[in-house]
DNA sequence: AGGTGGACCCGAACGC
DNA sequence: TGCGTTCGGGTCCACC
């Protein structure tokens, strides 16, 4: 599931691919991936563009041209790019859309469950979408304690539901959440409003470090994903507590638990995440 | 208002 | 073996 260490894997292999580069062709495969705009529009709207930058903010894939359009790519869970030279890439059936660059090579977009999604905006569109949908960026030097404090403030749903929400902070995912946890020693079902500031300081270390170190390791590769440049991440390797649940915790020994939480399965050790 | 759960998808894992 | 069922996960939306 692309989260944002995956995201940040994937939009700094796109870069020197993409950036300079003109979109010669486009290919949209699936009516759902621009839906509701026409599929066909949205490949014309992209044709003849030429990349100026290639960013991420939250979970999004930002690509802006030279003109003012940009392309915001939203990766869902299963949404993927592969690059290579143009022709060569391999039959697949859950291809969605291929873009052929004004250097020969092709940019292609998986996506096995269809969730993921390609929007064009105007650049003056741009920050009132993602300022309606994205919190602060967990990883820069505005994501305080206060902030985070701001943000659990008041609120009686499980902390874990709160790092999900994507308007309080942007990117975390359900992998990343559980492992930030697990660094803070935080229980993922306490009521956000309940922890005191040094848990809150916590919470915030495990939030850093779990993301850190998922973009270190280029992000986990759970099932079939790779980056665009083919490789796989090795973060599932650093896993604490995600699908662990009966092995023991890597630091108290105790059997990591699984129960859920908004939703969601929830991993975590009950023993030592208070 | 804030919180929860279903819909959207489809492959994998599971049960019989 | 092969079938049907369940699960999962990001976001949006309906509902309480």
């Amino acid at each position: 599931m692309p989260e944002l260490p995956e995201v940040e894997t994937i939009r700094a292999q796109l870069a020197p691919v993409l950036a300079g580069r003109t979109f010669a062709t486009v290919e949209i495969l699936d009516e759902r991936l621009t839906r509701p705009h026409d599929p066909r529009v949205v490949a014309a709207q992209l044709e003849g563009e030429r990349v100026a930058s290639v960013d991420r903010r939250g979970k999004y894939v930002v690509v802006r041209f030279d003109s003012d359009l940009v392309l915001l790519v939203h990766l869902r869970m299963t949404g993927s790019f592969l690059v290579g030279r143009s022709g060569a890439l391999p039959l697949d059936p859950h291809r969605r859309a291929v873009v052929n660059l004004d250097d020969g090579s092709d940019v292609s977009y998986r996506d096995v469950r269809r969730f993921g999604t390609w929007l064009v905006l105007e650049e003056d569109e741009l920050s009132a979408y993602l300022a309606e949908r994205l919190g602060e960026e967990p990883l820069s030097r505005r994501f305080t304690t206060r902030h985070l404090a701001g943000c659990l403030a008041g609120r009686r749903a499980p902390v874990k539901a709160v790092l999900l929400d994507q308007r309080a902070v942007a990117g975390i995912g359900n992998i990343y959440a559980d492992e930030a946890l697990w660094y803070a020693h935080v229980n993922p079902l306490r009521p956000a409003g309940e922890l005191d500031a040094e848990e809150i300081a916590a919470v915030r270390r495990g939030i850093r470090r779990a993301l850190r170190t998922g973009i270190r390791r280029q992000g986990a590769t759970l099932s079939d994903y790779r980056t665009p440049n083919g490789g796989r991440g090795a973060m599932q390797d650093e896993f604490k507590v995600y699908g662990r649940e009966g092995e023991p915790c890597p630091r108290c020994g105790s059997p990591i638990a699984k129960t859920r939480v908004a939703g969601r399965g929830t991993s975590y050790c009950p023993a030592c995440q208070r």
